[in-house]
DNA sequence: TGCTAATTTCTATTTTTACTGAAATAACGG
DNA sequence: CCGTTATTTCAGTAAAAATAGAAATTAGCA
């Protein structure tokens, strides 16, 4: 029996679908990745289908988006000729496996645009200087913030975990930092 | 002569149009809160629908949507009896109020549901073992990673930037962090 | 209080995005 | 290979979201 017969279930599925939507991902998409999530054993898309009542179509896609993110894996079960999907469920891994992907898909484009317009703008002597000055400072910031996550995500898990643990005390080693 | 007749501006302005899309918010919305960002005056209404081309009533809605983020500011121009509207240049103050709006909307009912959901499942015993798991670590996996978003928060600005300057190296002072 | 400009709200339309079902392709076993 | 089942692609449709324009409301001023 599936998991979305159970009624908490199953407001599971549909509460995450809805944020889904508003996160970049489609409900479908994001449904599909809640049943996973919370199935202890590895589902077939037809299944996915008769669970959530979406057509064989889209579950192929929303199963091929999840393949994306890297946040779902096909798996083999032997004596069935049927692709079966399993979730991650190390929600710390599938955090670090989303943000990684909606940087690579949103941020770096963007990036990529600011320091395009900072060239152009460099050479462009009628452009208000408030302009050239708030474009490049944009992208000065998104490009600081980027490379701050890019350096933390980099760091092992363990460590990570100890940091946010820590919350507000790593300002400890802050000199100056006392008080707001 | 309004901004968004430099070319750069321009782009710059479709391009946080199209990013709003992608992260919640209407192209719309995004259009009008880069044109204000990139001006240097106050901008009435009328002017945003004719720089952006855009209906009143729409350009109406994105105000008010702004204003709810607060990082846009109506502010009063002596002899005229229009509002006019500013928007947050400082970046760090900007993301701050984008991050804790968002929060608000999303992440905090969010919280609230899964909390619902655990308590409704610690009482239901045919509930399988794996998925009142499964949803109980979403709720503290969430809860964790907020409560550190609200503690950071706290901090001072130049605190913030100097963690951020930082980098990996804060894993320094945590014990046992050496490599990856 | 009545006139005008400014703004917002509401509803209809347009545009965009997501979904379906059919058809095509691929994988497997006999 | 051939028949069968599984999967993906694709084009049309449906659903949802964004936008425009009309109508209503509000605010300022004489």
């Amino acid at each position: 029996m599936g998991v979305e017969k159970y009624p908490e279930a199953l407001e599971f599925i549909l509460h995450w679908g809805e944020m889904g939507t508003h996160w970049g991902a489609n409900r479908s998409v994001a449904q599909v990745h809640a049943l996973l999530y919370l199935s202890d054993q590895p589902l077939d898309a037809e299944s996915i289908c008769d669970a959530l009542d979406l057509a064989r179509s889209n579950v192929s896609t929303a199963l091929k988006e999840l393949q994306g993110y890297g946040i779902v894996k096909r798996t083999h079960i032997p004596g069935d000729r049927r692709d079966h999907f399993v979730a991650e469920t190390e929600l710390w891994d599938l955090f670090m496996a989303i943000t990684a992907e909606r940087k690579r898909r949103e941020i770096d484009p963007t990036i990529a645009k600011l320091g395009e317009l900072k060239d152009r703008m460099a050479a462009n002597k009628d452009l208000p200087a408030h302009v050239r000055d708030r474009i490049g400072r944009m992208h000065e910031f998104i490009s600081t913030l980027t490379g701050w996550y890019e350096q933390v995500r980099g760091l092992k898990k363990s460590t990570l975990i100890s940091l946010m643990k820590m919350g507000a005390k790593v300002a400890r080693f802050i000199p100056g930092s006392a008080k707001d």
